[in-house]
DNA sequence: TATTGTTATACTCTATAACTATA
DNA sequence: TATAGTTATAGAGTATAACAATA
C-alpha cells in the first residue's frame, strides 16, 4: 500500500471517534454548547455565535438560552445598537470554559507515551503540513 | 507550549473537520447510510448494522429501506432463521461502495504533498503510536 | 418465552419563514 | 427599508415501547 495511504489510515484510528462529544456530556453541555462557550472568550453577538457554529441564527437563541439557564452567560444589549445582544460568560462560565480548553487541547495518551524526540518529529512535519495545507482549500 | 500539546494541536486542525460529510452528500447518501455501506463488504443482518453504526435496531429499518430505494442493497431472509434478514449490496451498490472507500481512504492533499521520506517517518511513528495506544481505552 | 425486525411515537437538532424592535 | 434576534413550525436523526413473526 502506498506510505501515506498507510500514514492516513493510521491517523483516522488515532484521532476519531473525537473526544469532545464525551467532554461536553461530562460537562454537562450540548455540542453546539460547547462549540458557543469555546468561543466566548470575550463578548460575542448572536451572529458571530451563529456563524462559528456554522447554524441558523435562530438555533443560538435556544443555545444560548441553555447557557444562561445553567449560569454560564448572561445576555446583555449592545450600547452601540440595541438590536445586538452582547452573550458574555459569568464568573461560572470562564471557570468551565477553561476547564473546557484545558481538556480540548489535552493531548491523547498515546501521544504523551511517545518519546520526547518522536513528539518533536511529529510536531515539526505537521507543522510543514499546515504550511503546504494553507494553499489548498479547507471548508 | 508542551511539545505533545503543539502537536496535538495541529493534528486536530490537519484532520477536521471530516471528509466523509462531504463524502456522503456527493454520493446523495446520509452518514449512517454511508456508515452501513462501508460495513456491507459481505451480506449483513439488520442487527449487525445497528451495533456498528452504535444506533437502535429501529433506525435500521428506515436506513436500508433508504438503500434499497436507491437500488444499492436489497434484504433476503436468512435461511438458517427466518426471523433475520441478510441486506445484501446489489452490483450498483457495490460500485457506490468501492467508489466510497476510495474517497475515505484517499489521504489528504496535505499528506501526499510531503516528501517521501516524511511520510514514511510518520506512517513509522503513528505505527509506534498505535501500538502504544492498544493497551489504553479507545471508546 | 425470548429474539429479530418493524411500527408508532417522542425528543433533539437543524433549517425556513414570519415577526419584533430597532436602525 | 434593512438588520439582529426571536418565535413558530417542519424536517431529519435518534431513542423507547409495543407489536408481529419466528425460534
Amino acid at each position: 500500500m502506498e506510505t501515506s495511504r498507510e500514514a492516513w489510515k493510521l491517523m483516522v484510528g488515532l484521532v476519531y471517534p473525537p473526544r469532545w462529544l464525551a467532554i461536553a456530556r461530562k460537562l454537562g453541555l450540548t455540542p453546539p454548547g460547547l462549540g458557543a462557550l469555546r468561543l466566548l472568550d470575550e463578548p460575542r453577538t448572536m451572529g458571530e455565535i451563529a456563524a462559528f457554529l456554522h447554524c441558523d441564527p435562530s438555533n443560538v437563541t435556544g443555545i444560548v438560552d441553555n447557557l444562561e439557564e445553567k449560569g454560564l452567560a448572561e445576555r446583555r444589549p449592545s450600547p452601540q445598537d440595541r438590536r445586538v445582544k452582547l452573550i458574555e460568560l459569568t464568573a461560572a462560565g470562564r471557570r468551565t470554559r477553561g476547564r473546557l480548553i484545558r481538556e480540548i487541547e489535552r493531548p491523547p495518551e498515546w501521544m504523551e507515551a511517545l518519546s520526547d524526540e518522536d513528539q518533536r518529529t511529529l510536531r515539526d512535519l505537521l507543522q510543514r503540513a499546515v504550511e503546504k495545507a494553507s494553499g489548498s482549500a479547507n471548508p
